[in-house]
RNA sequence: GGAGGGGUACCCAAGCGGUCAACGGGAGCAGACUGUAAAUCUGCCGGCUAUGCCUUCGUAGGUUCGAAUCCUACCCCCUCCA
């Protein structure tokens, strides 16, 4: 029992109400666990893993884990720390995105105790009729409480009435599911605190909150998101995952230790005293990226990411593999500019002009200065464009 | 329904007849320095068949030699009143 609310109570921001929680599990059963998904994001990433983690340490410890899509709930959108109206999704894209949830989930999930729910079940078969019936259970001035709808209201920004569906929704799913415990981001709460008010109106008990810290990004400050672009998928190829790992800042990588590393809190502190000891913290950044890259592929895979990281970077190499891609340049031949935009190398002639400009871009090695320099056919470059870029590229006349 | 304010590039935000591909900030990208870290400095930050050309300032028209800037209509947002 005090061993159940330790593992529970690990790296949560809040319980509400913990003495409900005690109550819960001094019953003996297993308990209802849902945390839902919104299927907009079509990769899962290490930011999820945060809450996933906390999901897998209540299978292990016996509950029954609820993975619910938010496949109706998409088509609204999560207003949830955005400044603007998100536009809805088609129920393509909603299916298409929760089939890669369900992919990806169980590399941390135990499939076998796992329940994966869409709330479309139900919220389909519900009328208009019911629908104002939960929303007569909620007032405007305690939507309006919400932070994000706050601000939004304050700063004279729209906000659509069927945002207010949203947290509602999301609450009713707690009725639906009957859950005894729901998780979920800080930023979640509100919805959380929702789902207990609907679950009492519904009669039942209400269900326990549990907030786990959001992960920042990679670059820090916003929380890692697709859509800002700065994040680690989980399913990404070691090497990448390597590397975005590394790119983190020193400061940043104790975030990451204590929110996605399994290490023990003192093994972390130990850490940290090393590297105040005068430890170079890239070396500690290593045994991070080995940690969670291994855990995603193996250990085999996440050594050699180190191997070709230590090589590519550290010594300057080219890395083992490179992308192979093939331009048509014609028998006239095409100008450097065009076949960086052909390669995928750059967006547009015009960054490729700028990145040549810069100094950015090396054909096997030497640095060029000529964008317009017109490449023929039948050779073959590595071309670099900045350090990230880089691909061997196969011009053909034809 | 009435009155007023507003819609500018990824975001915020100037501009209010020519020197505007559009000040400034953020984000992002590249270069230097490094540990592909941070911080810092420098440059870039619409497109193209590229010292010029084309498209962009809510949408569609109009005035003008010339419009993001003026006029008309329409769409959308905000505030107050009802």
């Amino acid at each position: 029992m005090q061993d159940q609310l330790d593992i529970i109570r690990r790296g949560a921001i809040e319980i509400l109400v913990e003495q409900e929680l005690i109550e819960k599990l001094q019953l003996k059963r297993p308990l209802r666990i849902k945390a839902g998904f919104d299927p907009t994001a079509p990769d899962l990433h290490l930011g999820h893993t945060v809450l996933l983690n906390k999901m897998r340490q209540f299978q292990d410890i016996g509950h029954e884990v609820i993975f619910l899509i938010g496949d109706f709930t998409g088509m609204i959108g999560d207003p949830t720390g955005k400044n603007a109206t998100r536009p809805p999704l088609t129920t393509e894209e909603v299916q298409a995105n929760a089939r890669t949830y369900t992919e990806q989930v169980f590399k941390i999930l135990d499939p076998v105790a796992t329940k994966v729910v869409f709330n479309s079940q139900w919220m389909s078969e519900l009328d208009a009729a019911d629908l104002v019936k939960i929303a007569a259970k909620h007032t405007v001035a305690r939507m309006l409480e919400r932070d994000d709808f706050d601000k939004r209201y304050t700063a004279g920004q729209p906000i659509a009435i069927h945002e207010f569906l949203y947290p509602l929704i999301q609450g009713y799913d707690s009725v639906a599911l009957e859950s005894d415990v729901e998780l979920g981001g800080t930023d979640q709460k509100f919805n959380l605190l929702v789902g207990r008010q609907l679950q009492q109106a519904y009669g039942q008990a209400p269900q326990i909150v549990l907030t786990m810290p959001l992960l920042e990004g990679l670059s820090g400050g916003d929380k890692m998101s697709k859509s800002l672009n700065n994040y680690i998928g989980i399913a990404e190829p070691a090497n990448d995952m390597f590397g975005k790992l590394m790119s983190i800042s020193d400061e940043l990588m104790w975030r990451y230790f204590e929110l996605v590393s399994f290490r023990s809190l003192s093994d972390i502190e130990d850490l940290r005293e090393q590297t105040r000891a005068g430890r170079n913290p890239k070396e500690v950044k290593i045994e991070l990226a080995l940690e969670i890259v291994s855990r995603f592929h193996d250990t085999a895979s996440a050594d050699r990411a180190c191997h070709a990281f230590n090589q590519r970077f550290a010594q300057g190499q080219l890395p083992d593999e490179i992308a192979e891609v093939t331009v048509v340049v014609g028998t006239q031949g095409l100008p450097l500019a065009n076949v960086l935009k052909a390669a995928g190398l750059t967006a547009s002639t015009s960054e490729s002009h700028r990145m040549v400009g810069q100094g950015a871009v090396r054909i096997d090695g030497a640095k060029v200065e000529n964008g317009r320099q017109l490449l023929d056919g039948g050779q073959a470059f590595v071309i670099q464009v900045g350090k990230r870029r880089i691909a061997r590229v196969l011009l053909s006349a034809s």
